[in-house]
RNA sequence: GGCCCGGUAGUUCAGCUGGUUAGAACGCUAGCCUGUCACGCUAGAGGUCGACGGUUCGAGUCCGUUCCGGGUCGCCA
């Protein structure tokens, strides 16, 4: 093995072009490839800029070739040579005009031969990409994509930099608020049996932050939830957090969108046009049967309740008689691809999100048309349906009924995103932002039988009604606002309550005693006491956001070091025991599950 | 916690109604090769078929249990 004994790199791999024909240089990487000719060899060196070629042959002293010779996949080089025009070149990579005449060669570290190829679009399973991360990070996709995320940080940090917001660290041990996701738990060695969590958000510290006169806060923060993960979901990960104080929504909502907007332009050289469009809660459920609806394509909901509450069909009929509603979607041009076989999947799946069935209409191209409950329909309701439906022949129409009116919006929302992936009708390089407004304050939890709040207790309810606040709790709306991309939620804010004596009620509203809200929030409404600013703000999942940007299809795609389904990291294989003293330092003793 | 899919060479996969010695491609090793760039040619090595148990004359294949991975529902204020 050499050493590097003072040379010094001049250059990245990835970086040389024609321009710099006839310079000595010494770049350094890893082996991409060796191709040995006999007399000639060239190799292939990676570095995170690209890869350049060195050449070995007549010219090249005999040391040096003999260790071009030896040289294997992801050895580590450092080369020094002349770089030179290539006698036979390669249009398909940026340095394919030239290569490096190596006059000097260190071999800086060798390699076993690597559990997988370090290619592009690596087909190997995630699993033994994750146990070598090291290894797979070297892929030239996971490397722009890491290298992206950079960007997109150093971008963020400028824009609300330069609308003086304040970067401010806050705690990650930090006292367990039992509402919402699971916390994870720190067991405290100096206080035996009192545990920290890890903040699930700064929520509460952002907010002292205005109280303390910072006026605009921002911090790219890292949060953690201890629930189970999804491809877009990881038990820790990354939230651009702001608060921004003597606001209103309009106010926030304007610095989110000129932050997109400025976000796209600098990392993707993408207009996003501005402002977003803005959709209440209600609107949004109506139309899409989901509050982050993917508006990239129509499909949209509607009502047929008026039109069959008289027919003779119970289905139909039994759940408008229970208060509930019959609405459809109309899937354009879908007749070949959902067949019979398709539809009975389709009705597997609706009902395996709690509606009661599928009907539905097949318009056959010659203009007849089959459906699963003709039978029980005169021609003119039929017609009155189709009509409602705008469906034409090539459409495929599916109805759901339920007597509870957000069943049957929830379960037409998952079949419109299901039926849109299967259509293929989406479209890949569109990115549709929008906001949605009003959102209920309170959430009815039928596991609890009791009003919840929807986004947090220290959302603001909406000035106009606060009048009603105790009187019609389900028409309370909130000073609350959704970033929707793509059919992704990518960001949640409000603005806050600040009055002590609003929040006293709101709190009541909850069901939160007096004591109650004192041990847990005490410390947030006694500062509350003493002057507390206007405000508001947000929270945009970094991670998405660049998933989005990025294309992924899984969060794992650019988050360096991410965790597999279970919770664990397969190359480190956290999380494991810890020996009886630590155990014993805490205070803790592990017991049979 | 539920449901669906998967686990066979270093990697990605094939392996039919159970039937001789489990295959391919890439990778790897060695030799040859003066312009390759997914170099080419020749030869070779490499497998507890995730694990355990069962059915059978016989199991990669069938059954049960379990472990691991992916997706999803619940969950995620």
């Amino acid at each position: 093995m050499d050493i590097m004994a003072g040379t010094k790199r001049t250059h990245y791999c990835g970086q040389l072009r024609t321009e710099d024909i006839g310079k000595t240089v010494t770049v350094a990487g890893w082996v991409q490839r060796q191709r040995d000719l006999g007399a000639l060899i060239f190799i292939d060196l990676r570095d995170r800029e690209g890869i350049i070629q060195l050449a070995f042959g007549e010219n090249s002293p005999k040391d040096i070739f003999d260790k071009a010779f030896t040289a294997r996949s992801e050895f580590v080089l450092m080369a020094t040579g002349i770089v030179r025009e290539r006698s036979a070149k390669n249009k398909d990579i940026p340095t394919g005009d030239i290569e490096i005449e190596v006059t000097e060669l260190k071999v800086l570290a060798k390699s076993e031969t690597p559990p997988f190829e370090i290619v592009e679009n690596s087909h190997t399973s995630e699993l033994m990409r994750l146990k070598h991360r090291y290894l797979d990070l070297r892929r030239p996709d996971l490397q722009r994509n890491i290298l992206m995320r950079h960007k997109i940080s150093k971008i963020t940090r400028d824009y609300f930099d330069e609308n003086g917001f304040v970067e401010i660290e806050t705690p990650i041990l930090i006292r367990s608020t039992p509402e919402g996701a699971r916390d994870f738990l720190v067991p405290s060695r100096v206080h035996k049996g009192s545990f920290y969590a890890l903040p699930q958000s700064p929520q509460l510290y952002k907010q002292l932050s205005m109280v303390a006169g910072f006026d605009r806060y921002m911090q790219i923060a890292r949060c953690f939830r201890d629930e189970d993960l999804r491809a877009d979901r990881q038990p820790e990960f990354t939230q651009i957090d702001l608060e921004m104080s003597f606001v209103e929504m309009d106010d926030v909502l304007a610095m989110v969108e000129g932050y997109i907007h400025r976000l796209f332009k600098d990392a993707l050289a993408l207009d996003v046009s501005m402002p977003f469009p803005r959709l209440t809660y209600h609107e949004v459920m109506e139309r899409y049967g989901t509050d982050k609806p993917d508006t990239r394509y129509a499909m949209e909901l509607f009502d047929l309740s008026e039109i069959v509450k008289t027919c003779g069909f119970g289905v139909f009929t039994g759940p408008i008689e229970g208060g509930g509603s019959v609405r459809g979607i109309t899937a354009k041009n879908a007749v070949t691809t959902l067949t019979r076989k398709e539809i009975d999947k389709l009705t597997e799946f609706v009902k395996g999100i709690g509606a009661k069935g599928l009907a539905w209409i097949r318009m056959n191209e010659d203009g007849t048309n089959t459906s699963s409950f003709a039978k029980f329909m005169t021609d003119d309701e039929m017609q009155a349906i189709l009509a409602a439906a705008g469906a034409e022949a090539g459409d495929v129409v599916f109805i759901i009924g339920d007597t509870n009116n957000n069943h049957v919006l929830s379960a037409l929302g998952a079949l419109r995103a299901s039926v849109a992936k299967r259509l293929d009708i989406i479209p890949k390089t569109a990115y549709n932002f929008l906001w949605v407004v009003q959102f209920p304050f309170f959430d009815w939890d039928e596991e609890e039988n009791q009003f919840v709040a929807m986004h947090h207790p220290f959302t603001a309810p909406m000035d106009e009604c606060l009048e009603y606040l105790e009187a019609d709790k389900a028409k309370v709306r909130a000073k609350a606002y959704d970033l929707v991309l793509n059919g992704i939620e990518l960001s949640s804010g409000s603005i806050r309550i600040t009055d002590p004596e609003l929040q006293k009620r709101m709190f009541a509203l909850l069901g939160f005693s007096d004591e109650d809200a004192q041990s847990k929030f005490g410390y947030l409404t006694d500062a509350f006491k003493y002057g507390a600013p206007p405000h508001g703000g947000m929270g945009i999942g970094l991670d998405r956001l660049i998933m989005q940007m990025l294309g992924c299809e899984s969060l794992r795609d650019v988050v360096a070091f991410p965790k597999v389904q279970n919770a664990s990291e397969p190359m480190t294989e956290c999380p494991a025991g810890v020996d009886e003293v630590q155990l014993k330092d805490l205070g803790l003793q592990l017991i049979d599950i």
